[in-house]
DNA sequence: AATGAATGAGTATTCATTCAT
DNA sequence: CATGAATGAATACTCATTCAT
């Protein structure tokens, strides 16, 4: 895991590649849920994949890039879900909360894993671009039931939430009206902060 | 880090074996603040403490037991302040979270490396009595001012104060009124819940 | 590279084929000349001729057939300005000095490289009749001047010679008057030489 | 065999460890002798100095710091016989050469391997420092019997008696009276130039 | 003929841990 | 008690070569 940029490799073209691409992400997936990062490693996932070592690297620079590839895998995922929530609905915190929590029970265990990682790694320009729309899209459905909220509250916000998405994951807090109680919380601060901010403007 | 039980080395008796012993936990603390988990390793740690891998294995018996040792050192002095706060304090959330503030900025990038370490770990008998009494301090604290809490609520309130005042100490969210907006966040979220209770108690 | 006897290759027959064959050789020595050897490997060969591997090695048994055919290629060349020196020309030493320096710094690092790929290698049996060629013209140039000279004589003036134009194609030595120098060790050499054996003779 | 600078590693300080670190210099230098460069591999050298691929690495810090290790240690014998040669000797140059193909001659498929090595190579500043001290004990040898020799034309007197003497230890040209023919050659040459410079004084 | 996907033995290097001195 | 020499399983990654399409 060097930090200087490894070259790229060539992309797939025939199917057969492609599918080999996708079964060695999906390895790696697998690996991650059933033991953690320490587990990960790439003659593992190669075996796992059911390909050689030397084919794992026609496709991925180094262990490095697999981890992007599948971060940038699961967070489309997310993004697909959070795109389609219709600003006008009735309810868009709640949506936008019931699809995070899918995502993350969807898989738990790996989205346990890919937590950690994402923490101590340098993403790459793509993976930020996505977290940044995901953030925008939860900036806008959120603006729309509390007003214009300043971007810390924002980001206040959404670290809370996923927070106790994780925190319920990993079986910290109990599953049940977990929905509901990230949905208060969420509300819970941002109705404080616009209290507080309407209090200042009356000053 | 293998995961079979390590027999328990010699506990140290004379004054000097108690300095080198801290002396090795104190070096696994330099190497994780100036370089992160990866960095971290048992040559690595002897070198730094001044003695040699002979003796750092005289005291650990594997270098797991290190960072457990490390992890209660931190959380020992988490713990020490949270005792100390008074139940009467007119504002014991606050004193709380200040607490936890100071302790993260202390030494910000030790705490979160230990975080990154913890989630990842199985701790012993003594780090988990130790997680359950600030729990326990925690609810007490809160109690009096948000009444009889469901422990899962109180559970919430921890994880959402507890992943705040991280976020801000990896940068995530600003450190400026980081008190005031933890505080705001457990307040908004005990008070909906408290009503939501009560509400329902009502019907 | 095994040193086990590859077999051989079909021999191109269409244009086309001739082409392929030429630039998969010209890449050899393109990637040789910007890098050094251990740059050097088929899949870069055959990426930079512009052909896929299962290509490659429909016209080369293996990795050190390339080899050969550029050390061939390369040979051949210097062969044919030796070849055209005539015979009773004034300064016949002079004329092929100048031949084995233009050669040498018509693609210098390309030469340097080969340098020292040929002296770690087994050449074929053509390569070795072409070494040997260039090693009779030589000794027929020289013998006009210095007479009939001894084959040991005659070789050690041959490496003195090479020697001197590789050093300066390495920049050890300068290139200023490079063929003056080399002309004139070779002479001070053989006139030396020619010296001891009519004195020998003399005896 | 990365250019980054890798970590010094420790000094050997038992004399066990002196031993263990000879040992292993000794074995790259067999292998060398045994077959070249490219069977020149860490977990050969280990095995064949009889330790762990571990203990290889305690001492070198990568593959090419044992072959600078074992350059430095055959330069340095080459040295001392150098320096060991009288400056009012009857025949300095004489002596020269002698020790040079004696050194040579002693291990000369090492030597050629070494020689093959180092051409492509980036050694440290005590390699280049060394390698300037036999170029500045050459050429005070020199000096006595030529008069003042020019740099450049000493440079080529030492390129040619070190072409001379590798070509006969790799067998393309004869052993027997090699010392001879280098001093011819040397003497040659250098008497051809110091005409040359005498008469373009003269002119 | 041409393609490029796939192979896997091989190579450098790390690091937790043991044990003779 | 302390030292540090030694261990070797494990890991990331390369590259010559084969073969199905």
């Amino acid at each position: 895991m060097t930090l200087s940029p490894p070259r790229p490799r060539k992309q797939p073209r025939q199917r057969r590649a492609i599918e080999t691409c996708a079964a060695i992400i999906e390895a790696a997936a697998r690996i991650l849920e059933g033991g953690g990062p320490e587990e990960l490693n790439t003659n593992r996932i190669a075996e796992r994949a059911g390909v050689s070592i030397g084919t794992l690297y026609q496709y991925f620079p180094d262990k490095q890039a697999i981890l992007v590839a599948l971060i940038r895998r699961e967070r489309e995922a997310l993004l697909q879900e959070m795109r389609a929530i219709p600003q006008e609905s009735g309810d868009a915190l709640r949506a936008m909360v019931d699809a995070s929590i899918r995502h993350q029970f969807a898989r738990p265990d790996l989205a346990r894993s890919l937590e950690l990682i994402e923490v101590s790694f340098p993403l790459d320009a793509e993976a930020a671009a996505m977290a940044h729309e995901i953030a925008a899209i939860s900036s806008g459905l959120l603006a729309r039931r509390f007003g214009r909220i300043d971007q810390t509250d924002l980001l206040t916000a959404v670290v809370m939430g996923r927070a106790l998405v994780n925190a319920a994951g990993q079986g910290m807090i109990p599953f049940e009206a977990l929905a509901e109680r990230v949905v208060l919380a969420i509300a819970g601060y941002l109705e404080k902060v616009a209290g507080r901010s309407a209090a200042g403007a009356g000053n």
